[in-house]
DNA sequence: GCGTTTTGCTACGGTAATTGTAGCAAAGAG
DNA sequence: CTCTTTGCTACAATTACCGTAGCAAAACGC
């Protein structure tokens, strides 16, 4: 149920700006949402690698946060299993990539 | 006490892997943070403002928030008043802004 | 076939984060 | 002094999240 009233409240699609912008930072914004995008960076996983690649986090939220980006059109669920990138989700895939360098750095402070 | 405790329980720098990546998708990955990176993009705000910008959310979160990319080195409070980004933090928008390009395709798939 | 393992996924109670409204003290302007 | 605006906080209510356990279905071995 919380996964349903989440989906309903929020409306990530166009959000209640109208922005796209601001419809991507409140999905990207939600909690695992770049981890995911991030551990999938460049190869599937299986829901269960996911969560372990995910520090163990609760598969409540991995869930609900796989449906949200699978509803983004930036995960898909191969038919042979396991959880991957779209074309779509490689390309934003391909911005996070640069805050690694950025995080080295930034440790050093 | 919120604050307190989410500082408390959640360990930004290092994280619990040890790797800075997943410190900074972790604080990126709190609500809000994004957004106030996005909208501090090109001008310092003041904190009314900035809610405003931000769809009037709650001054609760957002300022723990604040506090949260303030002790990141991400934004600073200038002495005149007004929230500002440090020139990390500015590094750090830098790798934002693509997704605005992004989003607007994204919004026509 | 039958058991075993693994898949994606969900129930449930507890905890933490977020929301929304109201308001404070301090600093500046008139 | 009065009025406005600053950054910031209290408080209760709602929502999101965590952690453990477990389900049905599909793929394995035998």
């Amino acid at each position: 149920m919380a996964k349903l009233a989440g989906l309903k409240t929020r409306s990530i699609r166009g959000s209640r700006t109208g922005r796209p912008v601001m419809a991507l930072l409140d999905l990207l914004g939600r909690r695992w949402a770049l981890r995911i995008l991030w551990e999938l960076r460049d190869a599937p996983l299986t829901s269960r690698a996911l969560r372990s690649a995910c520090d163990e986090a609760s598969p409540t939220v991995l869930q609900t946060r796989l449906d949200d980006l699978r509803e983004a059109g930036f995960v898909e669920l191969g038919e042979g299993g396991g959880y991957g990138l779209t074309a779509l989700g490689r390309e934003l895939c391909e911005m996070v990539m640069p805050l690694h360098r950025f995080a080295e750095r930034w440790n050093k402070t």
